[in-house]
DNA sequence: AGCACGCCGACT
DNA sequence: GTCGGCGTGCTC
């Protein structure tokens, strides 16, 4: 039976009906793999595997393939691998052109997985294929191809008969006692022997150490049949090992609460049955040593764990403790090379790591015998993906536990909504508390000051006022370190010419212009955009443009003239550029040298610094007027993660919250350390304009560089979701198209649709429908964002 | 995503 | 008459 490759775009192809009875006797035990592609349309191809292929090919394994009328070479996945039975679609088949893999990247879990998430997140399978390998293993960096060597497998047949051939070239019979040529010289013999027993093939370097001789001898054997080369691809040996923090294996005592929560999550860990678990602990609860103990539970059962971590967090400081309670474990930050982010790959793939630890795509970390994930801070936004596949790390990490049946620990001192809506209804979710922190630590206590009354009462010009700076100058009195927060970077955030009331805007996108005073230039935060400070106004030419508003800059410089003694340092996107600069500047707090912290949202968050007696909010509203169905939420969750960074020592701490909404039930519950009153309140809402939890939301950002055509696309587009019929108890909605609150970013018009419905495979079935029948205009794109986080 | 196909304007 | 503009649609 022909099993070529089609050559010419009018040979026939197979088709069953086509081939006698014998013919497609031997058709059906030929393999058909259904190959996925990085890029482009989401249906996947059934391609015919060629006989020899076919004992090697496997699910996870790329494979070139020809595509179209030109049968271009084309990379694609194959997401599986069956035989033909006689039932299947008459479809003419193209023949696979040549695997790519010699191991498979990802096991059949793995592989299953990826058509959950292009489901879920509306996307191609092959695009889930790209983002679940990083590109540093798709383009095998680090490796190289190399030459190894082993001892043939027929050693000794090929001796004897080397030796029966020896003789006969020396004419000389067995018997006779005369000496004869040893058959090899003791070089050769050693290096036979060194290869005989080594377990791996050698390269001809390492063959040439161990043997102490030169290259010709592996040459000699080579031709004389002994040994046989091969070419594999190695990896590169690595520059540095990390150095590693002694281990402490000696179980850390356990307070009752934390008791609590191991036990209950170590029963589903020895009944290896899945399970999520929210672990709802205050800030300084100990959470992190219920993970660890729990993993600890999990791999002395041989078995594995992932630890996700917002990136933010992927500090010395929270690596160090797991690796001082773990002997192997492996972290994939967003700084490893390409090369070095493969060995860890591969290592992991290999099974010998007990532990990753990890920010959102180490969800994909290929363990073999993974039996725990943990997420911690689980309600951080950065787990969610802002490119295709756009999913959602703690999404796809209950997937996959379900799957492998395995638990699922949440952490956070601020669950999400979803969460804790999931721990109140799901059956398969459980709610921990720890309420109280570790030891006699008490949660610090929070005043809220009133900024409309400090402005009113002029006390103040700057963004420190009177309660702060007295709170400050305490602080520092009695040797206590200080966080201040505030979210926004640069110097004047708001640049406006008081003649005319020109605000300065960015050129490309919808925002204010920032100051930034260190170059005496304005910025814009989303484009990069920049250009000299204008001394003039540049629509009236009035000179005395005002420049007001706060920036972490503007903020450092205040507080320098404030405190000239104590030493200050500035954490914001400006400053921590480079790799390492965030480690530098937490060790330079944790040392003492600096008394003063003062930065963007990354202060905030999982710091533990325990002479941290003060922590300062400069402004709690920044968030709060988003429109954005959850800047309430966003906003409890800074001010308690923010608190949180002090009373964590014997001098306890307190925490100043300047706000112009004292009365924000936001601010209000978040100074009170009143999660639960602040989820009751905010569920409430959320269920009566039917938001998410309640239903599921996808949101399409249409965007063009011409505002009335993109508007145009948007309304048709919208037009057509809205004709969508639905049982009112769906709560089906389609709202806009509206303007996105950037209206307009790098130069393009955006406008958003929000759509709602209690089920999220109706809601996405109606979108792809609409998608798919839709033809967009070359100038226009949309993106399609399922549970999307960020709304503007 | 590419890449062929097709259906209208400026040329030998 | 044809060369080629890039809009449209398909890829086992």
């Amino acid at each position: 039976m022909s099993n070529q490759r089609t050559f010419f775009d009018d040979e026939p192809r197979l088709t069953p009906t086509d081939l006698a009875p014998w013919e497609r006797d031997d058709l059906r035990n030929r393999k058909i793999a259904r190959i996925a592609f990085p890029s482009g349309f989401d249906s996947l191809l059934d391609y015919l595997v060629p006989t020899d292929i076919a004992a090697m090919l496997e699910p996870g394994m790329r494979v070139t393939v020809p595509l179209g009328r030109g049968n271009r070479p084309t990379l694609g996945y194959c997401a599986e691998v069956y035989s033909w039975g006689m039932a299947d679609s008459p479809a003419k088949l193209k023949s696979i052109l040549s695997l790519v893999d010699a191991q498979r990247l990802l096991d059949d879990n793995m592989v299953r997985l990826t058509h959950w998430i292009a489901r879920q997140y509306l996307c191609s399978v092959g695009q889930v294929f790209e983002a679940m390998l990083p590109a540093g293993v798709r383009s095998q960096a680090g490796t190289r191809l190399t030459t190894v060597f082993f001892a043939s497998d027929d050693l000794d047949k090929r001796l004897a008969v080397l030796d029966k051939k020896s003789r006969e070239d020396d004419g000389i019979e067995p018997t006779t006692g005369r000496k004869r040529k040893a058959l090899l010289t003791p070089k050769q013999v050693r290096v036979l022997e060194i290869l005989r027993q080594s377990e791996e093939p050698l390269t001809s370097n390492e063959l040439l150490r161990a043997g102490k001789c030169s290259a010709g001898i592996i040459g000699t054997l080579k031709r004389l049949g002994l040994i046989r080369a091969r070419t594999v691809r190695r990896h590169q040996p690595q520059v540095a090992t990390p150095i590693k923090p002694d281990l402490e294996l000696d179980p850390h005592q356990l307070n009752p609460d934390q008791r609590r929560a191991l036990d209950t999550i170590a029963a589903a860990v020895r009944e290896s049955r899945h399970e999520t678990f929210l672990l709802h602990g205050v800030t300084g609860s100990g959470k992190t040593e219920v993970y660890i103990q729990a993993i600890h539970e999990v791999v002395r059962r041989g078995k594995q764990a992932i630890v996700l971590v917002p990136e933010i967090s992927l500090t010395p400081q929270t690596v160090g403790r797991f690796q001082s309670r773990f002997s192997d474990v492996a972290v994939l930050h967003s700084h490893l090379t390409d090369a070095e982010r493969h060995h860890q790959w591969s290592n992991i793939a290999q099974g010998s790591v007990q532990v990753v630890v990890g920010a959102r795509s180490a969800v994909f970390a290929p363990l073999p015998r993974l039996g725990l994930i943990v997420i911690d801070e689980e309600h951080e936004n950065s787990f969610k993906q802002d490119s295709v596949p756009r999913y959602h790390a703690r999404d796809v990490a209950r997937k996959r536990a379900e799957d492998l049946g395995v638990p699922l620990i949440l952490g956070s001192a601020t669950p999400s909504m979803e969460s804790w809506h999931a721990a109140a209804t799901e059956k398969s979710d459980t709610l921990i508390s720890m309420p109280r922190r570790v030891g006699t630590l008490r949660l610090p206590k929070v005043d809220i000051v009133d900024l409309r009354e400090e402005i009113r009462s002029q006390s103040t010009r700057g963004a420190i006022h009177r309660q702060l700076h007295s709170a400050i100058r305490d602080a520092l009195k009695e040797d206590g370190q200080i966080i201040l927060l505030l979210n926004r970077r640069g110097f004047s955030t708001h640049i406006q010419c008081p003649a005319c009331g020109e605000a300065m805007k960015c050129p490309n996108c919808d925002v204010t212009l920032t100051h930034h005073r260190s170059e005496d230039i304005v910025l814009c935060h989303y484009c990069d955009y920049q250009d000299a400070a204008p001394r003039n106004c540049v629509k009236c030419g009035f000179d005395g443009i005002r420049y007001s508003g706060f920036g972490t800059q503007k903020l450092e410089t205040e507080i320098k003239a404030r405190f000239p003694e104590a030493s200050v340092l500035r954490m914001d996107t400006d400053t921590m550029q480079g790799r390492g600069a965030h480690e530098r500047a937490l060790a330079k707090f944790r040392a003492g040298n600096v008394q003063i912290l003062l930065g963007t949202q990354m202060i905030a968050k999982g710091l533990d610094f325990p002479n941290v007696t003060l922590v300062g909010v400069i402004n709690a509203d920044t968030a709060l007027h988003l429109p954005d169905f959850r800047a309430f939420e966003r906003t409890f969750h800074l001010i308690t993660q923010v608190a949180g960074r002090t009373g964590r020592g014997e001098k306890g701490g307190r925490v100043i919250v300047q706000t112009f909404s004292p009365d924000h039930p936001a601010i209000q519950a978040a100074a009170e350390h009143d999660y639960r009153g602040f989820v009751a309140q905010e569920l409430a809402e959320r269920q009566l304009v039917g938001y998410p939890p309640f239903t599921k939301m996808i949101r399409i950002v249409i965007r063009g560089e011409n505002e009335a055509n993109t508007l145009r696309f948007a309304t048709d587009m919208a037009a057509k979701l809205k004709e969508k019929k639905a049982d009112p108890s769906l709560r089906f909605r389609a709202l806009g198209p509206a303007p996105a609150p950037f209206a307009k970013l790098r130069g393009f018009f955006r406008f958003h649709l929000h759509l709602h419905a209690v089920n999220g495979d109706w809601l996405r079935d109606r979108v792809r429908e609409v998608t798919l029948a839709l033809k967009t205009p070359r100038e226009i794109q949309w993106i399609v964002d399922v549970d999307p986080v960020d709304m503007l």
